[in-house]
DNA sequence: TACCCGTGGTT
DNA sequence: TAACCAAGGGT
């Protein structure tokens, strides 16, 4: 096995898209923002909420002084709106525990709200330059294709950071770019469905194509089906919520036509359960 | 571990 | 067009 760094390396710096978090500068707040709106949110739709909320809270202690109602508010249609809670609460442990500073240390962005272990290692790597395996799902699909030989990954697990490590080269700046360059030949070449293997750089050694593309066993759960689902009904009550905002909403104006009461009410209970809304007076609104 | 959590573009 | 997919994390 010839190793992936060095074609990963050479590919990267021709093929890479010009994105704002690599921007040289960009700052390591930034670089967390960033983050956070890329879980689970595709880089496009994640491009121009990043500079506004970048543009109205430059650093962790702005978002900090603001309420969370703000934050919920600005994240907008982004999706998983805990992000915007959590986000704002790590921004509040920066500024009280880390004077106002990203941390840079591993276990210290891991103890940070809404951090976990990619997040928490790109941090450390893209906005600080260290050496830490950072690993993500188009990193391990690409692992699982090229060195496993299977179309898709196992479930994630701490193996995966090991594995990460071992294709890292010693060297800490070519480290940081094998890393961001294992996840974007996922994002752009190395894709779920339909992969660009005749672009590929690594597809001279890849053991998925010398095995003939066989199809993995798809142990995937099928995505809940969300027309109807208890996310969709969460999802309409906080945009009422966020269109009043700062205002209150009375509860029997909260979605008064959706089609089942009974899933509405569990919304609003699992909204405020989470944090996202606040009840009082028979009103509904965002946590202040 | 399995499940839950939004939203919108693509196939 | 229904299903798939998207830089995860918390419980």
């Amino acid at each position: 096995m010839p190793g992936i760094a060095a074609p990963l390396i050479a590919w990267y710096r021709g093929s890479a898209r010009d994105l704002p978090w690599r921007r040289p500068g960009f700052g390591a707040w930034g670089t967390l923002v960033s983050e956070f709106m890329l879980q689970q949110t595709p880089v496009a739709r994640v491009i121009p909420h990043l500079e506004a909320w970048l543009g109205r809270w430059p650093t962790p202690a702005d978002l900090a002084a603001a309420a969370p109602a703000e934050a919920v508010t600005q994240w907008a249609n982004l999706g998983y709106p805990r992000r915007a809670l959590w986000l704002h609460r790590a921004a509040v442990e920066i500024r009280d525990r880390h004077d106002g500073t990203v941390p840079r240390d591993v276990d210290a962005l891991l103890a940070l709200t809404g951090i976990g272990d990619y997040t928490a290692r790109a941090v450390a790597v893209f906005a600080y330059g260290d050496r830490h395996p950072v690993v993500d799902t188009n990193t391990r699909r690409v692992l699982a294709r090229v060195v496993d030989g299977v179309a898709q990954p196992g479930p994630p697990g701490k193996a995966d950071l090991a594995r990460m490590t071992a294709e890292l080269p010693d060297d800490i700046g070519e480290a940081a770019i094998v890393n961001a360059a294992a996840m974007e030949l996922g994002a752009i070449v190395c894709t779920a469905r339909a992969p660009k293997c005749d672009v590929c750089p690594l597809a001279a050694q890849c053991a998925w194509r010398a095995a003939g593309y066989p199809a993995s066993e798809d142990r995937r759960r099928r995505q809940a089906k969300y027309e109807g689902s208890d996310r969709q009904a969460r999802g309409a009550v906080l945009r009422v919520l966020r269109e009043a905002a700062p205002a209150a909403v009375l509860l029997d104006d909260v979605v008064p036509d959706w089609p089942d009461p009974v899933q509405r009410d569990r919304a609003i209970d699992s909204l405020i359960s989470d944090g996202l809304a606040e009840a009082e007076g028979g009103a509904l609104f965002l946590p202040r």
